[in-house]
DNA sequence: AGCCGCTTGTGAACGTGGGCACAAAGTCGC
DNA sequence: GCGACTTTGTGCCCACGTTCACAAGCGGCT
């Protein structure tokens, strides 16, 4: 199965994954990996991450297994993070100064070239070797440094107008962290972390596991 | 559709969603709205959100829409959120810091009963009105405040220790935001939250994006 | 060189979820 | 009270994703 074949978003996710873990496995000194061996440090099915793999194109080894090199060449080119990809951060509140100061940025194939505020007290003040900015100066940095990504880590009441400044920007992939529905238009993609909905779908499963209970009693 | 019936995964997380959106949407002082509205508001399809609420029962009226306060009860209840929820934090660094003083937490039906952290020079700060505990105490108050629901925020090397505390402590559902993959018994739910995984699909689209511009050239 | 055992890559079956489209059921105006 | 209009609830079908199972392929051992 060759390159141009379209990569289900759901593989797209688990790629993801099987580069953190190739990254830990690769410092082990492990040269090659069997697909058994790698799913279970993923976690899935080896039936699945063999297909998953097959997306890229069959560079395995029957008997063998995948060499670990190639494997994570393969992913970090195939999820665009072979070099690094610039992002920006808006809103350098207390979770945003948490995600400036996050090391697992830079290590996973990203680059902050930004930190931008609306409050001018936080203007200036410096996170993990950059300053934070005024939202003025947006739009020349995202052109400068070619920056595809921005996060909104900003209120709720002003994650649309923050996203409508990116997209104005040039930015056309978006991570907000705001618990609010942004609106884009079709070529600029969205994903949006809610850690309440995380948690209220826990709290559903422990529903049902108490509603279970209360029948065998 | 009765009560009883299996309500899908991909369901459960849109009703958190329809949930968080009605919150805003009573503060406006509505009173009832229809599937059509709300699935705008959710940037969700009208169908769907009627498909998702018919599991919750039929309490819509024909002609009109639903309630909205009969609605969001029927939603909490459902999720297990009608009255607080008890959660405990493990690892008060910088993103346990966010976490700990995030009101979003209450304000969806979580009481955080407890912060844990391993780190002797953090034991007895205080944040948001809670002090930092040693992870003795775990065990204790999980019992104690009968906490179902534990987040690790610590570094991904001490995630899996963490979380088998956690679970002999008694918890059965855990979020965790260290990028490391936790093996944990059949009855206890695991969800993850990988900034990084988040990032890198989207790089993967922008990846994507591009290569359709190179054949328009 | 040939055979054996291991692992990949994938076809086919199955299950879940999404969306259309419409009948059923209610409201509102007259 | 009746008819027109609005909106729900859902049956049906299609697309996507997961899992099983196995033939094909490769390395190593004799
Ligand atoms: N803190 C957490 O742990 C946490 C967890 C999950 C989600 N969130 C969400 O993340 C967002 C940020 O949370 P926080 O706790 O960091 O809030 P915060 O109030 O500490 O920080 C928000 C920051 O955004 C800035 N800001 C406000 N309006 C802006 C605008 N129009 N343009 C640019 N910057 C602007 C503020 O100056 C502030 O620095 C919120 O939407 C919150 O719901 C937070
Ligand atoms: N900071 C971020 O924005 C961010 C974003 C995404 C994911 N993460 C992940 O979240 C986790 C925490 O990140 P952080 O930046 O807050 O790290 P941090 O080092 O600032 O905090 C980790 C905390 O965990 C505590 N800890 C360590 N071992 C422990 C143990 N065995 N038991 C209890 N507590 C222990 C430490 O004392 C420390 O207080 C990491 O796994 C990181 O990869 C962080």
């Amino acid at each position: 199965m060759s390159e141009g074949r379209a990569i289900p978003e759901a593989t797209v996710a688990r790629l993801a994954v099987y580069l953190r873990v190739l990254g830990s496995l690769s410092d082990g000194g492990l040269s090659t990996i069997s697909s058994e061996a790698l799913a279970n440090a993923a976690g899935v099915n080896s039936a699945k991450l063999r297909k998953d793999l097959s997306y890229l194109g069959s560079f395995g080894t029957r008997g063998v297994g995948y060499v670990v090199e190639v494997l994570r060449e393969r992913i970090s080119t195939c999820l665009g993070v072979s070099e690094h990809r610039s992002v920006v951060l808006v809103g350098v509140g207390n979770l945003g100064h948490a995600l400036a100061g996050y090391g697992g940025f830079r290590s996973r194939g990203f680059r902050i070239a930004g930190l931008f505020d609306a409050d001018r007290r936080r203007i200036g003040e410096e996170i993990a070797g950059l300053c934070v900015q005024a939202m003025a100066e947006l739009a020349e940095v995202v052109t400068q440094e070619s920056v595809s990504i921005g996060v909104i880590a900003t209120p709720a009441e002003a994650a649309q107008e923050v996203c409508d400044r990116l997209v104005a920007a040039g930015v056309t992939s978006i991570l907000n962290f705001a618990p609010a529905v942004l609106v884009v238009p079709d070529n600029v993609d969205v994903r949006k972390v809610d850690l309440a909905v995380e948690l209220q779908i826990l709290s559903f499963h422990e529903q049902r596991k108490a509603a279970g209970l209360q029948v065998v009693l």
